[in-house]
DNA sequence: CATTGTATTGTAAGTACTTACATATATTTT
DNA sequence: AAAATATATGTAAGTACTTACAATACAATG
């Protein structure tokens, strides 16, 4: 079943069938219906192959990320998949554990896929050291590439990033507002969106004439558990903080553990603040004030902009949305 | 840069090169070498579209899934991604979002894309009158079709499962003899899985002499919130229970805090069992009991199912794996 | 040494599409 | 009505592989 049987019932040529298959305009009304209408009858399906032979290309987007189990990323993939398939898009996943070599294979391997872009989910995805990233920027010279939250320079990428560094500015000067003079931050890595977040903090605390204090910051695995101990140990040391701010809910939940471990009441006590407005953020008591960064507009907006560049047109090399701070009861504000 | 400009650079001809790129065994260990050599030397991949023309298939696998952000399909995918990997395989994703009209498409457009395989994974992905999934019985005719943790009979499907039903009948079981007796169940969802959960429930009370009473069984959406809310009205409306199972972590986190807002205290007064052992289960204070439904023994068991499939070996059509009940403090036992 | 068999390699015909260019038909202009 | 133009369709040459079958080379056997 192909082309030829189509064309051969249909009484036309097969680059007549091949034009209708195309949405091509030079064809009349009259054959376009005839050719459908055969096409149904004979349930007619092209070939990708031929079709990805012929065109060079194929209606498929490469996603990776580094672990589609994280909720943050599993919600990427969960907009970006849906939002491509609506411009008619197929999406092939690879998740690369956060290995260079692997995002290196994977990458490759996507290319040689002939995928009509790339989108790399996650801030966690561009290595901090920038040679290291060289090998995207080479990829781009073929194939667009697109960063969701993360940020990388280069011809042919397109960064879409959420403003992390004024919402926890923001956040952070609420929290002084009500009253907090010690605010202990964890984050989880030293990513772009990372550093970001944890500038914010500093400008904020620059802002009131409050000083930096090293002490006060903290790198933690993004484990419920690990944060939870971690602020039970620097309790034990004696540190005194009346607040957390963390680059994630998963830290922020361990927050809540450990005051409920030390019997420290939310928030009279302690304010704390998670990041991401994740569904962790209702599990607690009393619930999480978190800071959404907005993911599904995040995905929409580097969709819109792939389909720019697919158009030919100039697409912005970097968007930036706002963040949005959610107010739930882990706050006095 | 095709095959002819390897074979011409090596002095063998496009056959040899072929041969030599699929494994064939007829090539000598010289020729190979060579071929590899010049390959290396013209930084030469295979194009992917010509080689599906030729072979009519592809390094491909479709997984379907209703929703990639749900936490425990994120680990399916996962687990499955990373597996098929290992194998070779790439995975393109399909989200259904549920409807029975987006399965029939999507399986459709899989299947055009000739993917070597279809994995449903989740068992929502199975409609609840066997007649709608016609739609899947008809496409496993040409195409294997795998069901993770889903049940549907029929040539060339074949279904892995875990054993739900002895799980649930086990910590209902440990329940009772802790001496609980009105044990609320409530459940997501009347699926495969979902109804053997609530099976296990019953055998438990069952044979232990204890009534199954209708006004102790609830479904109810998979939402923290709407959980606790349920279990708020129930019990303004006086009814008693002294143990909440659940077939999803999300709704035993929403008991929790049912429990947190009446003051009932866990486990004494209220014992609680989640499912899935998900992350939920230690942001919680108590921390979950929960079953684990080992999805990634699940997905590992479909993996090597599915290659018994390729390699032409008679698969298993179903193979059931035992959950595994994780204590923790929601529980006496 | 001729014959048979086996291992290796090459030729050529698929595989199912796209599209530049040529041609035919229809429409408009003069 | 002829010429010019626009529209519609067809022909044929890509696109980059696989593989059945043919051909060759080379070793083993009688």
């Amino acid at each position: 079943m192909n082309i030829y049987d189509v064309s051969k019932k249909a009484g036309v040529s097969i680059a007549t069938v091949s034009r209708v298959l195309n949405g091509s305009p030079n064809v009349s009304d009259r054959t376009r219906n005839l050719v459908l209408k055969v096409m149904d009858e004979l349930g007619y399906t092209p070939n990708v192959f031929a079709r990805g032979l012929g065109l060079g290309t194929i209606q498929t987007i490469g996603i990776m990320c580094s672990d589609s189990s994280d909720p943050y990323l599993a919600h990427a993939i969960y907009y970006l998949e849906q939002g491509l398939r609506g411009y008619g898009y197929d999406s092939i996943l690879c998740c690369t554990g956060n290995s260079l070599e692997n995002k290196q294979k994977y990458l490759e391997l996507l290319r040689s896929k002939k995928v009509d872009a790339i989108i790399l989910a996650g801030s966690k995805f561009i290595e901090p050291k920038l040679r290291d990233n060289d090998y995207i920027t080479e990829a781009a010279q073929e194939i667009p590439i697109m960063l969701v939250n993360g940020f990388l320079e280069g011809n042919n990428i397109c960064c879409t990033l959420c403003d992390d560094r004024s919402a926890t500015h923001e956040a952070a000067g609420k929290l002084i507002a009500s009253g907090c003079r010690s605010i202990l931050y964890l984050y989880t890595s030293r990513s772009y969106s990372g550093m970001g977040k944890l500038h914010g903090y500093q400008d904020a605390l620059g802002g009131c004439g409050l000083p930096v204090r090293k002490d006060l910051i903290y790198q933690c695995p993004k484990d419920v558990l690990a944060a939870r101990d971690l602020l039970l140990k620097l309790h034990t040391s004696g540190l005194f903080f009346d607040a957390v701010m963390t680059s994630d809910d998963t830290l922020a939940v361990g927050a809540v553990k450990y005051a409920h471990a030390t019997r420290r009441s939310i928030p009279d006590d302690l304010s704390i603040i998670g990041y991401n407005n994740s569904s962790y953020a209702v599990c607690t008591d009393p619930e999480l004030t978190s800071i959404d960064s907005r993911i599904e507009a995040l995905c929409a907006t580097t969709i819109n902009t792939l389909m720019i560049v697919f158009n030919g047109g100039n697409a912005p090399s970097r968007t930036t949305i706002a963040a949005d701070l959610i107010k739930r009861a882990t706050t006095k504000f």
